[in-house]
DNA sequence: GCTAGGCTGGCAATCGTTTGCCAGCAAGAT
DNA sequence: ATCTTGCTGGCAAACGATTGCCAGCCTAGC
């Protein structure tokens, strides 16, 4: 029941018969002490079950071999994919991930950041409600990688959710749509924007009249509104902000009778765990969510990396250490490209 | 770009003009210090950002705030629930959550634990892949709580789905099912055995004949498996391990052209995410997992609090502090409810 | 006027680990 | 035989915060 008490490296130093210094070096300095000597004390702390404290590595390097992932909402599907990502790639490099939910709230965004600070080697943080100004500042207290923004100076991770939307357009002009809805995302989203400044001219390009409603919350709810609206709008097809509305539009055109794709075009974006399970399986745009975990906790780890005092002098660099990523981190964020998934919510216009 | 030195409690005391321990004692000891000192320490340590160590509480503590919650795969959308629940009260508390991915290994899980000593204060276990022995050897060195687990001496947390289950079976019965499946899950599953045993009885009642097949992969993929295999027992309905297994059944019926729910009904359990996506929209049993998540937090915060030297002449407790679940943590697990929520993947048999 | 006691604030030890510096020792060079 | 050099291991000072102990001071009571 009670827990009991560690063995510290006095322990094991005292069981070996050494001093702690020795028994600290016999474990992390290979070459420093005899081997002999570093035998006994490795035998010796494997024997009592001996892990370093984490606390006080941390104090005194400064470095605690954790990071977090901010997000405005844990269980939103699609940061799923970030959570994965961003685990994974950390693990391998045997730093902690914590988790930090800040509940859509700018606040207490500002708040964990705070309370990170000292807790954490660095943060990733994804769909921040924070202005580039409160980022820019926390960045100065805190190594950061940002998800979907662009701060100056602060590297990040963009998925080009544009580039996919234009295929889902040339996919729907292709079917013979001549009019299509986007309806769009909340205004303080840098995607949305980008998305709106692509889909225009390539709207002109084929031919197509493209049709922006909105903002919509992303969520399932606003769907209806958004259906309704696409449907006033004389439209054959819409293309949304994100699956979760979406879904909320294949609901109420379901409800509303509307057949889908028959008399509606439906494409969601970021494929998020559902939008195969839906009838009709969504077509949507599927974003590399996992792959850009990976990357931010890449370059966020090349920036931790890159700062430890040891490695000043390593400045040739491993060839084989991807030096590119080392390089961009600092520089332009990460564009990670997206791709249509056709399913069965788009057809032809009738 | 450099991240800037973060000032210590040593420069909060320079600046105030006061020693370290002066201004130590003015931010936690109310009243132990002169209200003006006290003041004006509080005031340059606002002024200058001052955070305290993380690092160094811990050290000289031992108690890190932090708990870790430990999961076979993060992106299993059973177990956002307890993502969000225990990080909710944990929060709340004043905790840092971790998140532990051990992919399914018994061997990563192990590791993972290990680590996790020293760094948290404790952790939640849920569906781990340990047996017993392990996790009560792991439990002499880590303050832990299971979900869905029964390890005598260790406080757990259970969801009664087996209850929801019968309830299940009933709702058949009600509508003339006289020929049911239940597709099992993994042997090792405690709640499947439990579940197993709950709806013999139930069936018997309820002059129900209950084909159990299986063992399943709660995975969507196996549902065909369970679908065919249903199809050919001559059952009527069928009740699923999890959602993701009915997904997979609703699926492949779908593709053999069987209507759900007029040649077969179909019941999950979870009620995850995309539940009610799916159509037929999928009855299911509910768990209150988030619930679970909680309140497998709260037991474990109260044993951590109760671990804290200080309480300890504090035997009479506070009679608002929920003394029931402070007491029950160390004996019984806790039993939560769970209940069924019908959608339209069941119906009277044709 | 003197003492007892309360209030306030400082000194220093402590937590567990790492690391710069130094001392002892042995072996090889001169 | 002496000096140099390299290897090995110990001492002690950090890292930042907390806290037991103590000293100084002020006030109140006699």
């Amino acid at each position: 029941m009670a827990v009991r008490r560690q063995p510290t490296l006095r322990d094991v130093a005292a069981a070996a018969g050494v001093a702690v210094s020795t028994a600290s070096r016999a474990l992390t300095r290979p070459g420093r002490v005899n081997a002999d000597t570093a035998d006994r004390v490795v035998a010796v702390a494997k024997e009592l079950g001996y892990i370093p404290s984490a606390s006080a590595r941390a104090l005194l390097s400064g470095r605690t071999a954790t990071v977090a992932l901010v997000l405005p909402d844990v269980t939103n599907p699609f940061f799923f994919g970030l959570v994965r990502g961003t685990g994974a790639r950390l693990r391998e490099s045997g730093y902690v991930q914590v988790l930090a939910d800040t509940e859509e709230s700018a606040e207490v965004e500002l708040d964990t950041l705070r309370k990170l600070r000292g807790q954490v080697d660095g943060a990733v943080l994804a769909a921040s409600r924070l202005s580039d100004e409160q980022i820019a500042g926390a960045a100065a207290d805190l190594a950061l990688v940002v998800v979907n923004r662009t701060i100056p100076g602060t590297p990040g991770v963009l998925l080009d959710t544009a580039g996919g939307m234009v295929q889902a357009l040339e996919h729907l002009a292709g079917l013979g749509h001549t009019r299509v809805v986007y309806a769009s995302g909340p205004v303080t989203s840098w995607s949305d924007r980008r998305r709106r400044e692509a889909l225009e001219p390539a709207a002109a390009r084929l031919g197509v009249e493209l049709v922006v409603l909105g903002p919509y919350a992303p969520v399932r709810s606003s769907g209806a509104q958004a259906a309704d609206a696409a449907l006033e709008a004389g439209a054959t097809a819409v293309i949304t902000f994100n699956d979760l509305l979406a879904f909320g539009v294949l609901e109420r055109l379901d409800a509303r009778d509307v057949p889908v794709p028959g008399g509606m075009s439906v494409i969601g974006c970021d494929d998020i765990f559902g939008a195969d399970l839906v009838r009709p399986a969504l077509t949507t745009v599927e974003s590399p969510v996992e792959r850009a975990g990976r990357m931010a906790a890449d370059l966020l780890l090349a920036r931790l990396e890159g700062d430890r005092p040891g490695d000043e002098d390593d400045l040739g660099g491993d060839p084989d250490d991807e030096p590119a990523v080392v390089a961009r981190g600092a520089a332009d964020p990460v564009l990670l490209p997206t791709h249509l998934v056709v399913r069965s919510s788009t057809g032809p216009v009738d």
